[in-house]
DNA sequence: TCGTTTTCTGACCGTATGGTCAAGGTTGAG
DNA sequence: CTCAACCTTGACCATACGGTCAGAAAACGA
């Protein structure tokens, strides 16, 4: 009756305890960094013992890596929104409300990001000179046959693309600054909302590419 | 003859220490981070032995607060390429020169400044709450009157700063993933000012205050 | 030159960390 | 029920770290 559909208890109580400790892993590895960051502490949050995390990870290295490269699924998941776009417009304006939403939804995983490239990627060298420079050769290529179709001006693509990425991510990795300048608050769905369409609004309207100038759309 | 214009020794050999510290300690807690740098590796980096360190910095944490404090120095003065400009051309143009600047010849300070503060700024909090906030009130108040006057687009200037500190020390800050994506080589200075005059370009076509659009400034 | 102050440094210490392990508990197939 | 596979965990270990200190060395003023 129990052993039908639903997973087995052994299976059951091994997924959830990963997601406890990748969850606590995250949080503590973006805000203590991989050096500052300790098993006990991963331990305390995720409610478990600390041997016991090294029963699903064997060392801290392994749990880092399993963080970040979910983290990097993410981040595929949303590069996808670029694609599938008839021009700038709808293909970067679904892109930034995409990543956007990532920083707002996931802050520690994006400063996890952060920290790991800063650092010189030690753990995710590979990444970025396969999957990252892959992906990012593809978009240039589309962002330039946007350019070619005159549906917007022509600037640099890689340049563009460094902006969309630094200009999104600003807002998970100096999350703490921003608060601090909003009074101490955290962003309200509202000022999150207007940060979206301010970022959307200038880099569109930079490129040359804003709907709201149909004019210069030929 | 030797102790007349000249400092003494003392006071010469401790300068000299310090520089060579404070360049080590900003180096390696940029690639390391606070917590995964050592006084050992500082030490080694600059070519003392680590009781020597603890000479002049009584305390690890006393040595990261001075070289954090020396980085924010060089944002202070960078920032005052903002004051006295008629508009958002020349003001928004020179502060993006001079940031990108500092990307490209402090990119320790600046990943160490950006690691500071997505741990949630331990030992900046005041800084942040006192002189940044102030400036950042002060610009945005510049930029509001640019606004009224008709000299670029009514934009929320609280995040176009944010776009602005995003944009420029991203250069810096994801440097390594940028060399990577750069065929692993750093940028050169034809790119970097191309870098330059991509951001200025599309940042301040963006706000509507691009000189190239003479037809628009009025 | 002499005595004092400042600088230098090898050796040392307590602590905290990543990781191990053995023994006991739990689960589930046959 | 039985037993093997899997999971849990307190206690433990070796190491590396930040920091200390005593004494040697250098610089300085008189």
């Amino acid at each position: 009756m129990s052993g039908n559909q639903r997973q087995s208890k052994r299976i059951q109580t091994r997924r959830e305890n990963e997601r406890l400790i990748l969850e606590a892993a995250e949080k503590v590895f973006a805000e203590a960094g991989y050096g500052g960051a300790t098993m006990q502490l991963i331990a305390d949050m995720a409610g478990l013992p600390k041997a016991n995390l090294h029963y699903y990870f064997a060392t801290k290295e392994e749990l880092y890596r399993t963080v970040v490269a979910r983290i990097f699924e993410i981040w595929l998941h949303a590069a996808e929104s670029f694609d599938n776009a008839p021009g700038p417009v709808e293909g970067i304006g679904a892109y930034i409300d995409a990543k956007m939403e990532i920083s707002r939804r996931h802050p520690f995983g994006s400063k996890v990001w952060a920290s790991e490239v800063m650092h010189g990627a030690p753990v995710i060298q590979d990444y970025l000179e396969t999957t990252l420079r892959d992906w990012t050769d593809g978009r240039i290529g589309a962002i330039q046959r946007w350019i070619d179709d005159g549906l917007m001006d022509p600037v640099d693509p890689r340049h563009l693309l460094y902006m969309l990425w630094a200009t999104t991510q600003h807002y998970a990795d100096f999350g703490h600054q921003i608060e601090t300048l909003n009074g101490g608050a955290a962003l309200n769905a509202a000022q999150w909302a207007a940060a979206t369409e301010n970022v959307k609004r200038i880099i569109l309207r930079g490129i040359g590419a804003a709907d709201t100038r149909p004019d210069l759309a030929k």
